[in-house]
DNA sequence: TTTAATGTAACTGCTATAGTCACATATAGA
DNA sequence: TCTATATGTGACTATAGCAGTTACATTAAA
């Protein structure tokens, strides 16, 4: 299963963008309704990222990108699979001198890459931008 | 992470194919490269899972359905998802009284839904057959 | 009756997640 | 300059899931 770190910084940048900004990671974690550290240890991912900017001691935290270029996919690339790019784990170690044990991994793995790549299109289609306005229009 | 348990249900049908079911679970878990506890655990969950029947102190294991109809999919719901249903876990509590925080579960949900299901549909399309042919390919 | 396999339970070690506290560092503003 | 405040990060905790291991009751074939 897939970590809440990823719902929460797309929560966070929602954040972000309708308030231009001017929040701090106390007033994030208030609406989140978790510790700083906890939206402060996420902000790092997502700095790291590429997708914001922000510096110790300032209130404000700038986008560095404009939100209808911000994919659910930037979020996710972001704060999951810091290291492993892999949705699906294999075992490793089977017996090669047994033909499944031998071919298992290479025979799987084409349809378990193309799996995760079409789980990873759908994210790149949804954009912070659209998500806000859905909120928005939500709120009325 | 998808857990391994889902390759090496996979690897435990191509073996039970390949072998028209005269299999043991130790036999098996030499070709994982496991304990055959692991295997008659995992065993355990394609029989509740409908695919597999099997009894104690018989050797043989039976398909309950043709190879070109048990999918990736089937094998997945079967070992991984048990009660829980949801690839994206999202953060719960949000604080009501912010807009974000009040509308962010149901404006992110169709698109994880989304994501999900585009996923599945690559299992869906993926069977033990192709599997074990694509292996046999392999093997010349 | 003996032998052998399944189905499980119980326990361990490992890893990841999320919450919490603490604090050094950096900045803005009085 | 001094004070208040926010970030960035380290350390620690509790919890949960996974996978390996041992053990054993149950079951059935030979």
């Amino acid at each position: 299963m897939i970590s809440s770190r990823f719902s929460v910084a797309v929560h966070i940048l929602a954040l972000i963008e309708v308030n231009e900004g001017n929040v701090t990671s106390e007033f994030m974690a208030g609406s989140v309704n978790t510790n700083s550290a906890v939206i402060r240890r996420i902000m790092g991912m997502l700095s790291r990222g590429g997708l914001i900017s922000s510096r110790p001691g300032v209130v404000g935290i700038k986008l560095l990108k404009p939100t209808e270029e911000i994919t659910f996919l930037d979020v996710y690339r972001a704060v999951e699979l810091p290291e492993t790019k892999d949705l699906f784990s294999v075992h490793q170690n089977t017996n090669i001198r047994c033909p499944i044990g031998q071919h298992i991994q290479s025979a799987m793995e084409p349809v378990l890459h193309d799996a995760q790549s079409q789980m990873e299109q759908v994210l790149a289609q949804a954009t912070i931008k659209q998500l806000v306005a859905e909120i928005a229009d939500k709120g009325d």
